[in-house]
DNA sequence: TTGTATGCGTTATCAT
DNA sequence: ATGATAACGCATACAA
């Protein structure tokens, strides 16, 4: 029995147009043939509607044009507009996006790894909550956020400049009683050095804060509680405020809005991602904006580039200051 | 010369643990085989650290494991939360997503179904925007929200009864003069239908409305000036907004901000869609919510349906309401 | 039960 | 310049 509804190969093309697979190939690859065999083949191509097969080709040429990306979700405004954002690079440079979901699950990634290698694409880029990824020799892997060593490329905002920048502006703005409030992983990674940056910038200047950090998984309301602890007299001790996100930022603003605390007249609050309502409008809060599409631009080169090319282990990329309504300035 | 550092194959394997290649590819699949071999090859995969080449697995069973995915971005909160259902759909029935982002843009979607095609993907998923896409009979192709005729299967939201549901919660809050205000493209498609089930509803109720409808493009002012000339001794004529989008009830409430009218006490006004802050939290608005979860289930069992079955050409699928701050409940 | 051989749709190396 | 043929890594029908 032949095949019967199935799409049309190479060889279907090539008897049709009454020349040999090889003529066709090159054809469909630009590579010179007899004005006369072209036109004969393109017409048969048209005709059978022909598709070169990409596994088939994949096969021989040992490249796939695919590069997998793992993110925990896309629900995530940060995570989804960073997405957008690779896809985007990778668009452009004719490669194909393979998109995992982890969900926060470092088995998960893990086998996401191991499936992403037996789907032989040419890369992988990930923001990994698992401090234990192992990754095989032959795919490249970029990190973002996490840094597995020197050996894989660690692609991240300046996270400590920016914890540097929010103290800074809360100071211009006035502020002279700060806190820091963090909800999240102990892992060691990159944005974790927010807090040093802010830290530092406090004890430079002077000025005293106090750190509120629980670990994932804590209700919100704790935080809600440590204001409620602070308020003496109908007054919050803290006159600044940097969220180590804009979504924790937002939870506070919640919070502060139920205990009565007038933002940014009574505290002021920055945040940390530089969200935007429904992607293209104003900032949720003050922020320190993440350079989104600069970290997928540098992911994506970095994973495409050379193997054998030595590549930083780690690299920072500038982080700016907007104002989002919940600060003076 | 021989491979050299390139991933192991089945005959490596097979060299390693001294038995044949068909004894290994009966292994990997699970297929039964003499203890004492099951061990050697499973030792021998360990050792070389084997992964199946799923290139060569598609090219023999002419199966992937993948399914296309294309949205306009990942930007918007809609699309991302729906991308996110899909895949996860996608993930527990062992399939991956290709995705693709169109930008709204009708010749890309033709490139990328062409190129979907040739990645043999399983099937596609997409949220079209080019009326005119030509799709292969070769893989099944599943629309959402834009209906393609009967021969591709759509699945929506039940937009008809959305829009007869705003209209109802509007009146049975109070209201007695209501507007309806969209932006977007003039394309049918089935998002369209909320107009005509609030108009319904409104007519069948004796309530007189207005509609506001200007085309993509048009600047959010034009939402603004609108308002304005509807207020007369400072007061806002309507007394309920249905808003097409959550994003677009977004610019509003900014405009009626802006205007001094107050929400919910002077107009109330709801939007559709479902969107929540950070994908997780409150809804941005009183809102009509569109069953994501719903939808993308049965796009993904629809698009992995047999073939031989047939399949309904439109499925709608029911919303509901969610309080959001922006009515009177 | 295990091994061998063929073919999936390409590309690339050859002769022609 | 064109056509025949081997190989890519795997699954499977068939032989042992």
């Amino acid at each position: 029995m032949t095949r019967q509804n199935q799409a049309p190969t190479m060889k279907d093309v090539a008897k049709e147009a009454g020349v040999a697979l090889g003529t066709v190939s090159k054809v469909v690859n630009g590579i010179p043939v007899g004005e006369e065999y072209r036109t004969r083949v393109e017409n048969a191509i048209e005709k059978l509607n022909y598709r070169v097969n990409s596994y088939a080709k994949g096969l021989k040429s040992n490249k796939t044009y695919i590069i997998a990306v793992m993110m925990p979700n896309l629900v995530s405004p940060f995570f989804a507009r960073l997405t957008d954002y690779i896809n985007k690079a990778l668009t452009q440079r004719k490669y194909r996006m393979l998109f995992y979901a982890t969900d926060y699950d470092p088995e998960q990634e893990q086998e996401y790894v191991i499936l992403a290698e037996q789907q032989k694409v040419d890369g992988i880029i990930c923001l990994s909550y698992n401090p234990n990824l192992k990754v095989s020799e032959n795919v490249p892997l970029v990190s973002i956020d996490r840094y597995f060593g020197a050996a894989i490329p660690c692609v991240a905002s300046d996270n400590y400049s920016g914890g540097q920048l929010a103290a800074e502006k809360l100071i211009e703005n006035g502020c002279r009683n700060l806190a820091f409030m963090r909800i999240g992983s102990r892992l060691t990674n990159e944005p974790n050095k927010r807090k040093d940056g802010f830290v530092n910038t406090c004890e430079v200047r002077g000025i005293p804060y106090t750190l509120k950090i629980v670990e994932d998984g804590t209700p919100y309301s704790a935080f809600e509680d440590f204001l409620q602890e602070h308020i003496k007299e109908g007054k919050l001790e803290f006159d600044g405020i940097f969220c180590v996100t804009d979504s924790l930022a937002h939870q506070i603003l919640v919070s502060l809005d139920r205990l009565g605390i007038r933002v940014p007249q009574d505290v002021q609050i920055i945040g940390f991602d530089g969200a935007q309502y429904f992607g293209d409008m104003e900032y949720y809060c003050s922020t320190i904006v993440q350079p989104l599409e600069d970290i997928a631009e540098t992911c994506v080169n970095m994973v495409l580039q050379d193997r054998s090319a030595k590549v930083p282990s780690l690299v920072c990329l500038p982080v700016s200051y907007a104002y989002g309504g919940t600060t003076r300035g």
